[in-house]
DNA sequence: TATTAGTACCTTGTATAACAAAGTACCTTG
DNA sequence: CAAGGTACTTTGTTATACAAGGTACTAATA
C-alpha cells in the first residue's frame, strides 16, 4: 500500500534551499552600510536572492529582537519615514561567523559534488 | 516597549543553514551509489553534514513519496533487513535542477560576499 | 529459551523560516 | 480631500529540521 506519487516541487527549490541563509545576506547587506527595507529588497534582486517582504520584515524584526541589527527613524523625501536599519557590534560578530558557516556549508556541498558528480556534464 | 534584547542562537546556524539543502546532497549520495540510511548518514558526517535520524527517514520517505528515489529490502548479515535506496530518473532529473540551484545560489552569495566584504579579513 | 546488545526503521511533538495576502499609515500632488 | 505611491506590519499556512521516544529484527550468550 501507499505505493502513490506526489510530484515533486521543482519550482520550490530555490526557495527550499534559502530557508535559514536569508540572515546572512541581509546582515552583510546592512553591515554594508545603513539602509532600510525596500532597499535590502532591491539588493537582493539584484544579487538574484528574490525574498518579498513578508519575509524580510519579520527577519528585520528578528535581527533587531536579537541585537545584531538597529534602526532610527529616517525623514524621506518620497514617502513616510523609513526604518533605517544598522549592524551592532554584537551583529559584526554574528556575521562573522555565519560567513565562516557558510564557507564551511560551501565547501562540504562542493567536496560532495565533486566526490559524487566525478565524469557528469 | 519592547526593546528586550534575546540572544541569538550562534550553534544553530549551521543547522538553519541547512534547511531545506538536505535533499540535494542526499540525493547525490544515493545517486552515486544504493545504499541504505545509516550508511546515509555516515556519508554526510564524513563530508561535515551532521544529520539525525529524525531528519533523513522523513526526509527519505518524501523523496520516496516523490518518486526521486526507490527502495527494495535487502537482507543483511549483522542485522536486520535494510531499506536501500536507489535513484530513478526522475530524481536524476531532481538532482541535476538541485545542483543548478546550488550553482546559482552559491554565485549569488558570493558576489554579495565580494561586494559588500571587499577588503575585510 | 530468555536476555542483552546492536542494528535498522519509524513516529510524534515542537520550533521556526518563508511566503501569500491583506491591512495600516504616512506623504505628496492635483 | 481623493488618489497613488511608499513604507511598515500582521495573520495564517506550509514545510523542514530536530529531539526524543518507540518498534522490531538479528545474533551472541547465559
Amino acid at each position: 500500500m501507499s505505493e502513490e506519487t506526489s510530484t515533486y516541487r521543482v519550482e520550490n527549490t530555490e526557495s527550499q534551499m534559502r530557508k535559514g541563509f536569508l540572515e546572512f545576506p541581509v546582515l552583510l547587506i546592512i553591515g554594508s552600510k545603513s539602509t532600510y527595507a525596500p532597499d535590502i529588497l532591491k539588493q537582493l534582486k539584484t544579487a538574484n536572492l528574490l525574498v518579498v517582504e513578508g519575509t524580510l520584515y519579520p527577519l528585520l524584526s528578528r535581527l533587531k529582537r536579537a541585537g545584531l541589527v538597529a534602526y532610527t527613524w529616517e525623514e524621506s523625501k518620497t514617502g513616510p519615514p523609513r526604518k533605517m536599519y544598522s549592524i551592532t557590534k554584537s551583529g559584526q560578530e554574528v556575521l562573522s561567523k555565519l560567513e565562516s558557516s557558510w564557507e564551511s556549508l560551501n565547501s562540504s556541498v562542493n567536496s560532495l559534488i565533486k566526490k559524487y558528480e566525478v565524469g557528469k556534464k
